[in-house]
RNA sequence: GGGCGAAUAGCUCAGUUGGUUAGAGCGCCUGCCUUACACGCAGGAUGUCGGGGGUUCGAGUCCCUCUUCGCCCA
C-alpha cells in the first residue's frame, strides 16, 4: 500500500500524455499481458485473436475501433480471473506488399522482372523487416493489452509450416485440386483473384447489339447483345434457349463471325435467358466464366484473344481471329476500335444504356478480366458444410444476429476457392512437377529436388498461395499447429471471441471456421462480433483517397488514448457505425475527453477530502454506522456492476454450445460504458459526493465511514471502467488510499455485486433527499430565485419518521442551499410546495415571492395531467376484457398504480384548496 | 435480378417473448466562474415512433402493403 499521493501531487488538469507511456511500460515490464498456458489448469482461458493487419499498414480509425473493442474484452476477462490471451501479429498481405515494393523498385526504373524472383523477394523481406509491424507499435499507444511476446507473422517459418501442412493435408483429403477454368484476373496486379477478391461495382455501361449473319445466307442473321464487344473475336458460338421458338430453326446453322470471318454454330443451351436482350447470347468460353461452362457442355474450342496484360493478341487457339490492326491494343482501346469497325460494317444494330455490375480488383480497383488458366482450388462444399453446422449447433454465434443469415447464405452457395496467386510475395505452392517422366504433380510437406518416381529434376510451381490461405489458419497456427502437442494449442484453442468488420466475413471469418472445424474438429471461436464502420459526418467511410480520415495518433496526442477509446466504445451500438468529424476533433472526441476530465476531478476531490491516510476497508465497517446515503450509493454500485456484467454478457456459452436464451446476450459495449458512466457521474459525483461533503469536513467516526464508502465506491468504479479507459483508471487507482489486492488496476479483480440478501436496505431514504433537493431547485428556477440566495424550506415527514430524517434533512439543505427544517406539520402561509413520495412533502415559503396564482396553476396542471392518466388507467381496469385476459400480475400492478395516483391526486387537490381561491 | 436489414427527439441511437407517462448521449434554450470539475453545475423545451391498412383488451413492438435508405449476393 505505497505509492499513492495526495492532491498536492495530482495536477489540476488531466494530462494523458504524461502518464500513458509510463503505465504501458510498467504493465509490460511486469508481464501483465503475458498469458501462461500452465495457468489454464486452474482457470478458464479467454483468447482473442487479432485480425492481423497488413504488415505494411499504419494505424487508422478502423484499427482504433477494432482494437479498442478487443482490448475492452480482454481486459475485462483478465480482471475477471480468466487466463487472458490477446494474440497479436501481422499478415504478409501478398498483393498489397508486393505492390508497395514494386512501386519502390519502379523509382529506380526497374520492374520485379528486372530484379528476378529471388532478389525481389529478398528486397520485399528487407522492406518488411525495416518498416513492417509499425502498426503493432502504434497499437501500444492506444493501450492494447496484447501479449506482444507472442507476436505472430503469417510468413514466419512456424506459420509457413502450418500453411504447407494445411495444403498437403487438404490435398490428401481430396479437397485441393488443380483446375482449368475461367478465373478472375487482375491485369494490373498480374494475378488471379478469388471470387471474394473480385468485387462488384455498379457501373453505367452499354449494351451493344450485334448482328451476326448466317454463313450461307447473309440476308438472315442473329442479333446478340453484349456488354463486352471486344470479346467477340473469341466467340465460338451463339446460344439460344432450347424453348425459344424465334430461333428454333436456326439451331445448328453456321454464322459468320464478323471481323474474324470465322464460322461459328448456333447452339441451344438453357443458360440463355430469352428475356434478356435479343434472347441470343454470344459464347466466348475463354473470356467469360458462364460461357466457359457452356463451352464445356458443347465441347467448343476456347480461343484466347486477350493476354495477361489485357492486350488483344492471338494468344491460344486463336489463329486468324484477331485482325492485324487490332493486335497489341489494350482491351479498352480495342473496345472503341472494334465498335467503330462494327458500326462501319453494319454489324452494330444499336447501343443501349445498361447499368450492370462489373468485377474490380479489391486491391487496386482495376476491372477484372475473366481469364482461362490453370489454378489450384480448394473444394469448398465439405468445408462449408462444417461451417454451417458450427452455426446451427450453437457452437458458433455471430453478432449482430442478422449477419448469421448472410453467413449461411454465402455458405449455401459456396463455390470453390482459387488459392493460386501469380505473385512472388507469399507462400510458394508446395507442388513440384517432373518434366522427365511427366508424373502427376508432387505435393510435399518438404522441399524436394528430385522426382519421387523417376529421380529426374523437378521444378516447383511458380505461384504462391492466396494470403487468406494463411490467415484462415491464424487461430491455430499462432498457437503452434500443426504441432498437436503444443502447450499453447492445448491451452488456448479454441479461442473465444473474434472481433472484426463485416467486410471480411467471407474472406476470413467463415474460412477460419472451416479450417478450425476441418483440422481441429472445433470452431476456432464461439463468438464473432462484427462491429460497425468509422464514418465521417456525411456517412462516408473514412479513407485515404477521400482525405476524410482521422489519425488515431493525433487523437492520442491531443486528447489521450482513453478519450479515443471511450468515444468509440461509448458510441458503439451493436453493429452500428461510428460517426466522427475529421474536421472537428474537439467535438468528435468530446465525450471521451469530458468524461476523463470528470473522472480526474472526482479523483482530485477524493484525494483532497479523503486524504492519504489509510482508509478502513468496507468489510470492517459496522453496517449499523452506514447512513442512508451510504446505503444508497452502495445499492447503486451493485446495480452498476450488474448492469455492466449484463451488458458485457457471458464470456462464453455456459455449456459448450449457445442456447437460444444466451445467444443474443452481451457484447453491448456502449451499454456497459453508459452503465459505468451513469454510476460515476450521475450517482457518485452528482449525489453521493455532494452529500458527503459535510461529513468529510468533521473529524470523527462518521467521517471514517464516509471515507470508506467513498474510497470503496471509487475503487470499484475505476475497476469497472478500466477495460475502456485503462490509463486514467490505473493512474487514479494507484492513488486511492486503500489496500490494493494487486499491483495494478489492470489485473485487479473485476467487481462483483453483493448478493441480494446481503443488501442492507435503507438506501431508499436517500431518494427522499434527492427528490427534495430536485424539488427545491425546480421551485428556485420557477420563481427565478438566484442560486446564491438562501431560502427557507420545510421538509414534511410522516410523524413517525421525523427523528430518523434529521441528518438527511440537513444534507438536503446543504445540497439545495436552503435552510431546511424538518417537521411533521405543514406550516401555514403562502408557499411553493411539492409532493415527494411516501408522505413526504417540501414546503418553500418564499415570503413575498410566491405568486399564488402561479403556484395554483402549477399544481392544477400537475393534477390535471395526473387525472387524465388516471382516467385512462381506470378505463383500462374497468374493461372486463383487460382484467380477464391480461396477466394477473399486470392487472394487480395497474390497480396499485391507480390507487397511488388517486391518492396523489387527492393530495394535490387538497394543496390547491389550502392555497385558497 | 435475388436475399437481408433499417426508418423512433435537430443528430447518432436504445427500447430484450406486445403491457407504466417512449429513453440516453450529443446538440438546443435559460440561469450560474457555488474552492473537484465552465471539458463544469442547475433548470428547461423537443417525438401523429416513415405513410396506409390489419390482428389484439392493449401495437414503437406482430402481420400485410407502399415509400425511402443501407448491406450482402448474382
Amino acid at each position: 500500500m505505497t505509492g499513492y499521493t495526495n492532491l498536492d501531487e495530482l495536477p489540476a488538469t488531466f494530462e494523458p500524455s504524461a502518464m500513458e507511456r509510463t503505465w504501458y511500460d510498467r504493465w509490460t515490464a511486469d508481464g501483465v499481458f503475458i498469458a501462461d498456458p500452465a495457468r489454464t489448469a486452474t482457470r478458464p482461458s479467454f483468447v482473442v485473436m487479432i485480425p492481423p493487419p497488413n504488415v505494411t499498414a499504419v494505424l487508422h480509425m478502423g484499427h482504433g475501433l477494432n482494437n479498442s473493442v478487443q482490448d475492452v474484452l480482454v481486459r475485462w476477462r483478465r480482471m475477471a480471473g480468466d487466463e487472458a490471451l490477446w494474440m497479436p501479429g501481422t499478415d504478409h498481405a501478398g498483393i498489397a506488399t508486393q505492390n508497395v515494393v514494386e512501386k519502390l523498385v519502379a523509382r529506380d526504373g526497374q520492374t520485379r522482372f528486372d530484379l528476378g524472383r529471388e532478389a525481389f523477394v529478398a528486397r520485399t523481406a528487407q522492406f518488411v523487416a525495416e518498416t513492417g509491424g509499425t502498426i503493432l507499435q502504434q497499437l501500444k499507444s492506444i493501450g492494447a493489452s496484447a501479449d506482444f511476446t507472442r507476436t505472430a507473422y503469417t510468413l514466419s517459418p512456424e506459420l509457413s509450416r502450418a500453411v504447407r501442412e494445411a495444403f498437403v493435408r487438404l490435398h490428401e483429403d481430396g479437397l485441393v485440386y488443380k483446375g482449368h477454368r475461367v478465373i478472375h484476373w487482375c491485369t494490373r496486379c498480374g494475378t488471379s483473384l478469388s471470387d471474394e477478391e473480385a468485387e462488384f461495382n455498379d457501373t453505367a455501361g452499354k449494351l451493344y447489339h450485334l448482328r451476326y449473319p448466317l454463313a450461307d445466307d447473309p440476308t438472315r442473321g442473329i442479333t446478340v447483345a453484349t456488354t463486352r464487344p471486344e470479346t467477340m473475336l473469341g466467340d465460338v458460338a451463339v446460344a439460344v434457349h432450347p424453348d425459344d421458338a424465334r430461333y428454333r430453326d436456326l439451331v445448328g446453322k453456321q454464322l459468320l463471325l464478323p471481323l474474324s470471318n470465322v464460322r461459328i454454330p448456333v447452339i441451344a443451351d438453357p443458360y440463355t435467358d430469352p428475356a434478356f436482350g435479343s434472347g441470343a447470347v454470344k459464347i466466348t468460353p475463354a473470356h467469360d466464366a458462364n460461357d466457359f461452362e457452356v463451352g464445356k457442355r458443347h465441347a467448343l474450342a476456347m480461343p484466347v484473344i486477350i493476354d495477361a496484360e489485357g492486350v488483344l493478341r492471338e494468344v491460344t487457339d486463336a489463329d486468324g481471329r484477331v485482325p492485324e490492326a487490332l493486335r497489341g491494343l489494350d482491351r479498352f482501346e480495342a473496345r472503341k476500335q472494334i465498335v467503330a469497325l462494327l458500326k462501319e460494317n453494319g454489324v452494330l444494330q444499336k447501343i443501349d444504356a445498361h447499368d450492370h455490375s462489373v468485377r474490380h480488383c479489391y486491391r487496386c480497383d482495376t476491372v477484372v478480366e475473366p481469364r482461362l488458366s490453370d489454378q489450384w482450388f480448394v473444394r469448398m462444399q465439405p468445408l462449408a458444410d462444417k461451417a454451417l453446422a458450427a452455426l446451427r449447433t450453437g457452437e458458433l454465434r455471430i453478432l449482430p444476429e442478422r449477419w448469421e443469415a448472410v453467413y449461411v447464405n454465402w455458405l449455401e452457395g459456396i463455390r470453390d476457392w482459387n488459392i493460386s496467386r501469380q505473385l512472388w510475395w507469399g507462400h510458394r505452392i508446395p507442388v513440384w512437377y517432373c518434366d522427365t517422366c511427366g508424373t502427376d504433380p508432387i505435393v510435399s510437406r518438404d522441399d524436394i529436388t528430385a522426382c519421387s518416381k523417376c529421380g529426374g529434376a523437378v521444378r516447383q510451381d511458380e505461384d504462391v498461395l492466396d494470403t487468406w490461405f494463411s490467415s484462415w489458419l491464424w487461430p491455430m497456427s499462432t498457437l503452434g499447429w500443426p504441432n498437436e502437442e503444443s502447450a499453447d494449442l492445448k491451452a488456448f484453442y479454441p479461442s473465444d471471441m473474434l472481433v472484426t468488420a463485416p467486410e471480411i466475413l467471407f474472406f476470413w471469418v467463415a474460412r477460419m471456421v472451416m479450417a478450425g472445424e476441418w483440422f481441429m474438429g472445433k470452431s476456432p471461436f464461439h463468438t464473432v462480433y462484427l462491429h460497425g464502420t468509422v464514418r465521417d459526418m456525411q456517412h462516408r467511410k473514412m479513407s485515404k483517397s477521400l482525405g476524410n480520415g482521422i489519425d488515431p495518433l493525433d487523437v492520442v496526442r491531443d486528447y489521450g488514448a482513453d478519450a479515443l477509446r471511450w468515444t468509440v466504445i461509448a458510441g458503439l451500438g451493436l453493429g452500428v457505425d461510428v460517426m466522427l468529424d475529421p474536421d472537428d476533433l474537439d467535438k468528435s472526441f468530446a465525450p471521451g475527453r469530458n468524461f476523463c476530465t470528470k473522472l480526474w476531478n472526482i479523483g482530485r476531490f477524493l484525494l483532497s477530502r479523503v486524504g492519504s491516510a489509510a482508509v478502513t476497508p468496507l468489510d470492517q465497517i459496522d453496517a449499523a454506522r452506514l447512513t442512508a446515503a451510504d446505503r444508497w450509493i452502495l445499492d447503486r454500485l451493485d446495480e452498476a456492476v450488474k448492469d455492466c456484467d449484463a451488458a458485457l454478457g457471458p464470456a462464453r456459452p455456459y455449456n459448450e454450445a449457445w442456447t437460444d436464451a444466451e445467444r443474443l446476450r452481451g457484447m453491448r459495449l456502449a451499454e456497459y460504458a453508459e452503465s459505468a458512466r451513469r454510476f460515476v457521474w450521475n450517482e457518485l459525483a452528482d449525489w453521493y459526493l455532494e452529500s458527503v461533503k459535510p461529513r468529510l469536513a468533521v473529524e470523527g467516526d462518521d467521517r471514517e465511514v464516509a471515507r470508506t464508502v467513498l474510497a470503496h465506491s471509487f475503487d470499484t468504479a475505476l475497476r469497472l471502467l478500466h477495460p475502456v479507459i485503462p490509463f486514467i483508471t490505473e493512474e487514479l487507482w494507484q492513488r486511492i488510499p486503500l489496500a490494493r489486492p494487486s499491483a495494478y488496476c489492470a489485473n485487479a479483480p473485476w467487481p462483483t455485486a453483493r448478493a441480494a440478501d446481503a443488501r442492507l436496505g435503507g438506501g431508499d431514504d436517500f431518494e427522499i433527499v434527492r427528490l427534495s433537493v430536485t424539488a427545491l431547485r425546480q421551485i428556485r428556477s420557477e420563481y427565478n430565485v438566484p442560486p446564491g440566495q438562501p431560502v427557507d424550506a420545510t421538509l414534511i415527514a410522516p410523524a413517525d419518521r421525523v427523528a430518523e430524517f434529521s441528518q438527511l434533512a440537513s444534507i438536503a439543505g446543504t445540497m439545495s442551499r436552503s435552510r431546511m427544517t424538518l417537521s411533521a406539520d405543514v406550516p401555514s402561509g403562502a408557499a411553493a410546495q411539492a409532493l415527494l413520495r411516501d408522505g413526504f412533502e417540501l414546503i418553500v415559503p418564499l415570503a413575498g415571492m410566491v405568486d399564488l396564482d402561479k403556484e395554483r396553476r402549477r399544481l392544477q396542471a400537475e393534477a390535471e395531467q395526473l387525472y387524465t392518466q388516471l382516467q385512462a388507467l381506470d378505463g383500462r381496469l374497468a374493461n372486463e376484457k383487460f382484467t380477464a385476459k391480461a396477466p394477473p400480475a399486470l392487472v394487480e400492478a395497474e390497480r396499485a398504480k391507480a390507487e397511488e395516483w388517486r391518492s396523489r391526486h387527492a393530495q394535490l387537490l387538497e394543496r390547491i384548496t389550502r392555497l385558497g381561491s
